[in-house]
DNA sequence: AAACCGGTTTCATTATTTGAAACTTGGTTT
DNA sequence: AAACCAAGTTTCAAATAATGAAACCGGTTT
């Protein structure tokens, strides 16, 4: 049953949305309409209809749809309202500050990693991460501590949902090689990207859990192989333990969305 | 005719979205009834759709909705897709060092000025800005700039928009004060911020212009009355200049959509 | 226990969306 | 310059989805 896409028209119009997105670059219409199920006119009247609000720009001289200026706005409005950026902002600078090394704050987006900030401190590591960007969960210090603190069918249910796409020799490539993985990090409170994800690329991750035992985000400390080991960035523990709790602590306050429980209104 | 929003049903889902938006914090499905046109099944089922969607999150617990995740990925494409920033980052970034003082990004949105991006640079002003916030064309530096080399009719329907707020005892009241400095700012190449929007912040703006004279954006330097003053600031006009010129360079090849020419596809 | 309140569902009516086909525009080939 | 073609745009009757008054639910208050 029910298409995950499948909320009438403005459900459709989305798609488009996303549609044009996906394409990371300004795209014709016929280029939409190739890849696209839609009718040719239904197609049209969408991409009319999203550039006229403003979802999606148009560029008259060469003909190109372009995601829209009012998604920058609203999603600050994302950023500020409903993720743990705000909070965690100031922690973050002073962890980045303290390291010296590039600090990431994510969270989990159903089965994705969403970056949410980031922090480039001394030599900065120019690399794919950014606020908005989404990245796999099995393969990346953020996702991997997430996914160990998850309670039990929630973790399961993601799980599933990973590619296990192999980006380096050291990625682990299955399911059964990621709950192993995820049983250590249970055990150690935080746990290492050993260049799964990217070569050269290391880092350690925290995950960030509520009081109540939910898992509100994770950060990591990243570095190259080039600079460090895991040994050395292992010594950021303490200060990434640190920087969690305060994170859980200011968050007490304030409410968030849970992003990883399906429905269920009440305990 | 033609209420500003009215596409049909996406029109007013993402009316919807906005008004979400603009509470600036979870918010319940009651207060947005009560200040919107929508009877209440209405509204009900357009929050449902937009949630469905991940374009509002809703917290179970305390029974609020807030603009949600799929709303920073999607405007991490549009960022990257279609501002300047991504052209202009390496730049931005090297000038900040240089100045050692907060760099802004700005383009221009409709009337507004939307801020695209921002870095910090030795001790950070604290201030209103972050990428995707929007501010008043007529009160801020790069509003001010943009406003001076937009085309004579464009400029006019954009002055026409401001709200002439006063902000603080600087600040232009009226649109024929904004057209005698747009003047001077015209004539100069650069324009200042002397505390027309909050008081204690200055700052030096610099548009980037295309090469075909088109207005892609505008970054500014900003400092505070406690640390320089304008004679100080006017010191990195050079600078900003050279900074100003490699954007546009870069952004040459790069294809921009016009946010400023009012296209309309149709009478 | 009756009235109340926020949230949710129903269902006949209405308005919107839909898409095959036709048309327009601008560029390219014969 | 006529014929052609591809991309984009408009038309209009049929199909579908959105609409909202009213009713319903589960909890709280009077």
């Amino acid at each position: 049953m029910a298409r995950v896409t499948g909320d009438g028209t403005v459900g459709k119009a989305l798609e488009v949305l996303d549609q044009v997105a996906a394409f990371g670059r300004p795209v014709r219409f016929s280029e939409l309409l190739a890849q696209s199920d839609f009718p040719k006119p239904t197609l049209y009247r969408f991409v009319q209809t999203l550039t006229n609000q403003q979802m999606l720009a148009y560029d008259p001289e060469r003909q190109t749809y372009s995601t829209g200026l009012r998604l920058v706005r609203l999603a600050h409005a994302a950023w500020e309202q409903s993720t743990l950026a705000p909070v965690a902002r100031p922690h973050i600078e002073a962890l980045s500050k303290a390291v010296g090394e590039t600090v990431h704050l994510a969270q989990l987006d159903n089965a994705q990693v969403l970056y949410i900030d980031k922090r480039n401190a001394g030599q900065p590591v120019e690399m794919y991460s950014q606020a908005g960007k989404v990245g796999p969960a099995y393969c990346t210090g953020v996702g991997k501590v997430m996914l160990a603190f998850l309670d039990d069918d929630a973790a399961e249910t993601v799980i599933e949902q990973q590619s296990f796409h192999v980006f380096t020799e050291h990625t682990l490539d299955s399911a059964a090689a990621l709950r192993a993985e995820l049983n250590d990090i249970r055990q150690n409170g935080y746990g290492f990207d050993r260049e799964e994800h990217e070569p050269g690329i290391i880092c350690v991750a925290m995950p960030i859990v509520s009081e109540t035992g939910r898992v509100l985000g994770a950060l990591s400390v990243t570095s190259t192989t080039g600079r460090t080991n895991l040994a050395g960035l292992e010594a950021f523990v303490p200060i990434l333990k640190e920087t969690a709790t305060k994170i859980t602590r200011d968050a007490q306050n304030w409410s968030f969305p849970d992003y990883n429980t399906k429905e269920t209104t009440g305990i």
